[in-house]
DNA sequence: TTATTAATTTAGGCATCCCAAAAAGAAAAT
DNA sequence: ATTTTCTTTTTGGGATGCCTAAATTAATAA
């Protein structure tokens, strides 16, 4: 699969996400990548083969944390493309979209942090949108995936990425409806399914539902 | 056919032929870009339909005139990059290559101009080497194909582009040997043909002749 | 629950880009 | 002039990326 291919597939993964929460349909990424949605199965098996997604068929596409690193590598190159075409050589916001579509693709670090600290390490490219550091830090909302949540905290729910009738009659039957209060109480290393309380009940749920689940600390 | 691909062909095409006044084998294509020479063989062929080449079978391929242009866009885009990052950056002139090779594909004329400018619109590159203009004039040696020479001027031979036995002993009936010296008395514009004085003789030059021959003004 | 509608996948096909090996052609050497 | 050597082209085939149409599967509505 073509370096370039595989960009624009996460790229389109990660914002048809919104910001890697959400498990993405095949004829969502079709749409934005102008591609039959046949060819997007075939796209989404072959990332999954190279370890950029997880892809379960009939079911939807969400990115590793090695896609997830890549993707913001990406976003950082296009973002400082961006700003750096703004600030320094007087380009348009409305033009620098489009040319940095194309630069990004020039993997070439150096040059991506030469650009970053010439314009003192921007957090914030001209749109607003915030740039990842080189270590793929990046200023984000406290939504995460459950998950994501960690042993002893306390979350509540905020939403959910899957809408299939046996999810959400598995969901109501553990009463983990939205602004439902949690707290963490075991993590299995075994199988990263989470143990918590909710609703004064002990609830386990496997690493397959709880990636679907989005939770904000409290 | 890939733009990249096709930038990459006629970049090798161009710096084979010494800045393209000579006419380029398949081997030696196929050896700068590592393919095999079958894949040459196709690619060639196709750049033909293109009409950025011309390209004759058993015989070998060189430059059009839109061919050129191009050809001379990518070296600009190229060169102006190198500058750029070796003086506005701060890289090393040996790392400039490798890093201007990937950008001198996006192809944004404001933004290599903006760059230009930036630099003061230079004629040469880190290396020495010149650096086309917007319209493609670039600084180059005074040696040229017959085909390009002006009528009534006169020249010196200063060398061959075709090697072929054939062609060799056609120079030779002509007295076309090297530092033989010419003067053009006429160019048909039906099919090109150059009408010349040669050793007090007049000769007919058929244009596909008169594209091997190098030249010099005197 | 079943029927309908929508999304996804499979199957088959086409174009591109690459290769190796065989065949053809051109150049060089005897 | 003929053989040998080298180059180029043809042939056939593999991998990729894309498509359409048909079949499957999932979601929605009745």
């Amino acid at each position: 699969m073509r370096q370039e291919t595989i960009e624009n597939y996460l790229k389109t993964i990660y914002h048809l996400s919104s910001h890697n929460t959400l498990i993405v349909s095949n004829q969502k990424i079709a749409g934005k990548l102008h591609l039959n949605p046949a060819t997007v199965t075939e796209g989404v098996k072959k990332l999954h083969e190279l370890k950029y997604v997880v892809y379960e068929k009939s079911y939807g596409t969400r990115l590793t944390a090695a896609g997830i690193k890549l993707t913001l590598d990406i976003i950082r190159r296009h973002r400082i493309w961006e700003t750096y075409l703004a600030k320094e050589l007087g380009f348009g916001w409305d033009e620098v979209h489009a040319i940095a579509e194309e630069l990004e693709h020039v993997n070439n670090v150096k040059l991506i942090n030469k650009l970053a600290a010439i314009l003192g390490n921007p957090i914030y490219d001209p749109h607003g949108d915030p740039i990842p550091d080189e270590k793929g830090n990046i200023q984000k909302s406290n939504f995460i995936k459950l998950s994501e949540a960690k042993l002893g905290l306390n979350y509540i729910v905020m939403g959910v990425t899957d809408h299939s009738t046996t999810f959400l009659k598995y969901l109501e039957k553990h009463h983990l409806i939205i602004g439902a209060r949690l707290n963490i109480i075991a993590i299995e290393d075994f199988d990263n399914s989470i143990l918590l309380v909710c609703k004064k009940k002990e609830v386990s749920i496997s690493s397959k539902a709880s990636a679907c689940i989005i939770v904000q600390t409290i």
